[in-house]
DNA sequence: TAGATTGTTAATCGATTAACAATC
DNA sequence: TAGATTGTTAATCGATTAACAATC
């Protein structure tokens, strides 16, 4: 599995692949090709085989990808193998609906802390997570080895919150508040909020 | 304003811009030149002057940018100078999280209609709307001319829910829902799913 | 005038798609 | 064997960036 020079691009499409291919392990499905994996994403066959072939030879000619295999390889790519903690800033209605999440499912991926400045909120459980003040942030993520960051407090307080993640060691942050941040090139960042997508779908909505 | 063909990218970008604009205008800047914007935005300045210029001429050699004037043209651009209406499917905790969005700006984008199954929630008021069954969509998206939907319904529901929405006349999606859509051609889907954003910031977040 | 900055063309870079030999 | 489908190279397409004349 070498990694030449992989776009975000791809990475952006692996997800998207390992969660058609569990619905197919849902319906007991053994087997997919690119095709038809095209045909239930709206994408291009060709395409898929790319993304695909640069972490390996996961098909066989003739054949197709075998699910069960391909699933188990996605999760490898994007590290979904290992545990992968994350933290919560905000429990606001938006942090609070994030929070469950993952509630129902087994994935190594989950959220291990919540954070909020709210005297009335602190302390208050939110499923098996206790609400903590954000000055517990720093030590909170050296303890739980948390790696990423969710962003759902109001927009004036994101960059300084973004900041405090960084500086506690936090490596991809997901932002959800309605503002651009800026953080340092070895930080992932990626953008999640409502407003500006309402926006991009308005500009095609003219008859 | 003559449109070419502007791609995708152009028109994500736009919002963007635009929330950065309205945050000089409330620190009462008049003017921006492409290279501060690219600073605050950590971008390029010549993909913002060439974004921008696909619609017109509207900096100034020398100066930049009045800051009101760009406001307002981009606005325009995208449509948000008139009014858009927003349909939610789904009024569980994400739903309601996302309900009050806007409840605080003048925005001219807004939810205009709340919709669920469960009879508990149906009559319930969240803000000023009240929670009608999801058997009353398509009369409502006539009633209030609904141009955009969004989803957030469990999974197994999302596909029909969106069927139901472009049958209704609707002719943007942002669905929430952890899973893949597929809608006519003249219909445009967003994904704004969390599991999704996650999955793909794990790929980075190794050592 | 000198300095700054746009709008735009040309150059570069990267991503998608088509095509096909390899092979199950 | 014949048909199907991968992995991969080559061709195409599109997006980003650099450069600069125009001009405030």
């Amino acid at each position: 599995m070498k990694t030449p020079k992989i776009s975000e691009a791809v990475v952006r499409r692996l997800p998207v692949y390992l969660r058609c291919l569990q619905l197919l392990q849902d319906l007991n499905i053994r087997t997919v090709s690119s095709y038809e994996l095209g045909q239930k994403l709206d994408m291009n066959p060709a395409q898929i085989r790319k993304d695909l072939a640069y972490f390996g030879e996961f098909g066989r000619k003739g054949i197709g990808y075998e699910v069960d295999y391909l699933v188990e390889k996605i999760k490898q790519i994007l590290k979904l193998d290992r545990s992968v903690n994350v933290a919560l800033v905000g429990a606001g209605h938006l942090g609070i609906a994030l929070s469950n999440y993952n509630r129902y499912t087994k994935e190594k991926l989950s959220i291990a802390a919540i954070f909020d400045t709210d005297p009335e909120k602190i302390g208050t459980l939110v499923g098996s997570l206790t609400i903590q003040h954000i000055d517990e942030l720093e030590r909170s993520v050296q303890e739980h080895d948390i790696r990423i960051g969710m962003i759902t407090v109001p927009a004036p307080y994101a960059q300084g919150v973004a900041d405090r993640l960084v500086q506690a060691g936090v490596k991809g942050i997901l932002n959800f508040a309605p503002v651009s941040l800026l953080v340092p090139p070895d930080v992932h960042l990626r953008s999640a909020d409502v407003t500006t997508e309402l926006h991009a779908l308005a500009y095609y909505i003219q008859e």
